[in-house]
DNA sequence: GGCTTACTTAACTGTCCAGTTACGCACGTT
DNA sequence: AACGTGCGTAACTGGACAGTTAAGTAAGCC
């Protein structure tokens, strides 16, 4: 679940849709921030520690593609809660409300 | 998105899980951790703000209750990318390797 | 070899955040 | 009214982190 504290990163977040739409060069992304380019290159070493991202060097250029790996583990932890919200979503709020137990779900931490 | 955030941190996910399993006062949640109360109180704000979190006063106690609703936006935002880990799981590696466009997907940040 | 290009790393700064102890407040009991 | 209990907030400290500029490394070109 480290991946969590990579994405808690707006930035982080964007550049993880962007590379999902295709690899992309460290410059290329770059560009389309509003910070410098070692602020994304920091960034992307982020994303590469927490598995989210695949490097490979083309000539100088280094090319970043998604891994989505640590995404599918973000899912199978959000899967137990799933059924929290999969029936009566607007039931929610009374239920809480009159406090009913659920009783059911353990870590996953 | 600001869910993230919050669960980044070890200590409220475990809080998290542990509401899934029904609501708990403040001081019963802070006995099942090795830091001080006052540090669960504020992780427990972190949780609030977030959504993920509602308060209920009974008499002096804090009763607190998991809201599913920010997890379920984070099973949303997560949803555009489900399809690059849904099939071909073990391909992925090679598939990144010789660097395959994938032509999808926007932010959602 | 010497220069440009493409990135990363280093060093520094400001801010945020988790943890602590000390204090404050509201409810309940006697 | 006085006191204990259950929490929250305040004030402080240490460490992590995002951002900057400046320096370092490696590939391509002349």
């Amino acid at each position: 679940m480290e991946a969590l504290a990579a994405l808690a990163d707006p930035t982080r977040r964007q550049i993880v849709a962007l590379l999902a739409a295709g690899e992309q060069g460290a410059g290329e992304l770059a560009g389309q921030f509003p910070v410098s380019r070692p602020a994304i290159s920091r960034h992307l070493r982020v994303l590469r520690e927490a598995g989210l991202v695949q490097v490979r060097a083309e000539g100088q250029r280094r090319v970043y593609a998604l891994d989505p790996r640590p995404l599918s583990e973000l899912d199978a932890w959000l899967a137990p809660y799933r059924r929290l919200w999969a029936q009566r979503l607007d039931a929610l709020d009374t239920e809480i409300a009159r406090g009913r137990r659920a009783r059911t779900q353990e870590d996953g931490r």
